[in-house]
Formats: structure tokens, C-alpha cells, sequence
DNA sequence: AGCATATTTAAGAATTATTCTCATTTTTTT
DNA sequence: AAAAAAATGAGAATAATTCTTAAATATGCT
């Protein structure tokens, strides 16, 4: 199990902890995004607090974790590998879930095109954008019910 | 001047007091995103920290007031009127500064369309969205230059 | 495999951001 | 103008994150 882990790390030139494979495999455990807290129980008693904190930012320094906020303004975390494209994230203001979403070539296409207008007004590079969408869900998410 | 300040408050029934008006004559000066700690600068030795963090919290009650998140996690408000319709945000990960964006009706439309999609697909039903772009500006940002 | 060097970890202290508490002050109601 | 209600200031309390350091683990070399 933890070859995929391990593998990710020699990959990326950073050495092979095991609080860092426990911390993939956390993070692997669930694709969706995941709060700290969360990740911090599932690593209770295996990873230090501190461990954990100095562990992520190591996956955002090579570039495979992305953290975000929360509408309530928890700090949140997602695995970004290969197979993980670019998507777009809905939160239920309700149980707190938070769901990964593609949305349309032919969307994604035109906002490319509003990207390069707000980058030639406004004379930035920009590299990297998001959609966020809030709203209550009715029945689907895990949480509710 | 302050009496525009007076007005929003009064309108949505919420006793005049200092602090709020100094709080919002600050989110007014500058229209643009501002942090905790830009803000908490302006008010100095005129509006206690628990105050300020108190008064924003009654502007977000009323729902004249934004908040969220920069990339650095650092929390970022912004005042909601009428004058300031809907908008995205655009940051600049060189010097800080967070520009208002508007974005094409036509492009608008199509996010709309999109989110009715996701709206079915997930069961939710869809109250707010933005969009938020990362770069680097290359001479426009006031700090910058 | 075994040793030397470099890197990482655990634990808790320190820092930072935010919320809470409560006696006093200000605002609103009458 | 007085009484009642609401808001404030100051600092204590809490929560989230970062920092520090001695000890443990990983890596590179032989």
C-alpha cells in the first residue's frame, strides 16, 4: 500500500519518512478535500501535530497538495496527482462537505478566453484560477441526511 | 461624510454608534479587498481590535460585508453595496494586492448554465459562486512597481 | 552491512488570529 | 431626562499554526 507513497516521494527527490507516507496515505484515503482537523485524527498518535503542519507543507513545496479555505474559513487540503485534473470545488454551507466538480470544456474554454482579457487589462501572468460554489445540498452529500 | 455611513446603518436597523462608522468610513476608502490588519491600522487608538472584530461581524449579519481568504490564508473583507455589483477577484502573488474583476455577461451566462447543471447533478441548490484568479502583476498593482 | 553526515521528527513552547467576558459607556426608548 | 437596552474597551481565553531543540531516522559512501 504504501508503495504508491513511497514512490511519490523518491519521484520528487524528497526523502522517504514515514510521517510523510501516513500522511499520503491520509490524504489518499479520501480524495475529496480534507480539513486539518480531520487528517489530524486519522493521524492520532502516529504523527505529531507539528509533524503534520511541517509534513504538508512539504507536499505543497513539490507542488502536490493544494489548500484552500473554506467558507467558514477552515484551512483545507487536496491531493493533486496526475490522474486529479483540474476541477472546481462546491461547498454545502449546511454539513460542511465539500465536493470536487468539472465543469464544461466549452466553459473552460471561454474562461481561458476571459483569463487572457483580465491578463492583457489588468497586465498580470496569471497561472492558475478557480470556481468556488456555495450552496445546501439536498440528499447527496455524506454528512447530511 | 459620515452620513452615508449613517444611512446603511440606519436603513438596516442597526443603532449608530462610532465604531461602526469609523469601521465602515475605513472599508469605503478603499473599495478594493482589504486585510484585518490594513484595516486594524487605519482605526488605531480609535476602535478597540475585539470591537472591530466585533462590528465586522454585525456587517456580514446585515450582508453588506465580504470575507475571505487570500492565498496566504489571510483573512480579506470588502464592502458589498448596491453600487458594487457582483465581481471576482484577482491576486497578485508577488506584492498582495487583491483587484476587483468583472468578467463578460456572455460568460456569466455561461457559468449560470453551468451551475444549473451542477445544481441537478449534486442535488444542491446554488446561492453564490466566484471565480478567483492567481498571478503576478507586471506593473500595475499599487505596491508593486 | 556499518559509519558519518545530513535530514527529519516529537514535544512542547511561542506566536498569531480571533473570540469571549464583563464592568463601563453609549445609544435608544419612553 | 430617566430607564432600559445595546455596544464598547481592555484584556483574558482559545484556536490554529509556526518555531525550537535534543533525539531519532534516513541517506550516501565505503
Amino acid at each position: 500500500m504504501s508503495e504508491s507513497s513511497r514512490k511519490i516521494l523518491s519521484e520528487r527527490n524528497v526523502s522517504i519518512t514515514n510521517p510523510r507516507i501516513l500522511v499520503l496515505e491520509a490524504l489518499m484515503e479520501n480524495r475529496n478535500p480534507q480539513t486539518i482537523d480531520e487528517l489530524q485524527k486519522k493521524l492520532k498518535d502516529k504523527v505529531a501535530k507539528s509533524t503534520l503542519y511541517r509534513v504538508l507543507g512539504d507536499l505543497k513545496r513539490i507542488n502536490i497538495l493544494n489548500e484552500f479555505t473554506s467558507p467558514g474559513n477552515t484551512t483545507v487540503v487536496e491531493l493533486l496527482l496526475e490522474d486529479h485534473v483540474h476541477h472546481h470545488h462546491l461547498f454545502c454551507s449546511d454539513c460542511g462537505e465539500i465536493i470536487d466538480v468539472n465543469l464544461s470544456n466549452e466553459f473552460e474554454d471561454l474562461l481561458s478566453e476571459e483569463i487572457r482579457k483580465i491578463e492583457k487589462k489588468f497586465n498580470f501572468v496569471i497561472n492558475d484560477h478557480r470556481v468556488e460554489m456555495f450552496g445546501i445540498c439536498t440528499d447527496q452529500c455524506s454528512n447530511c441526511k
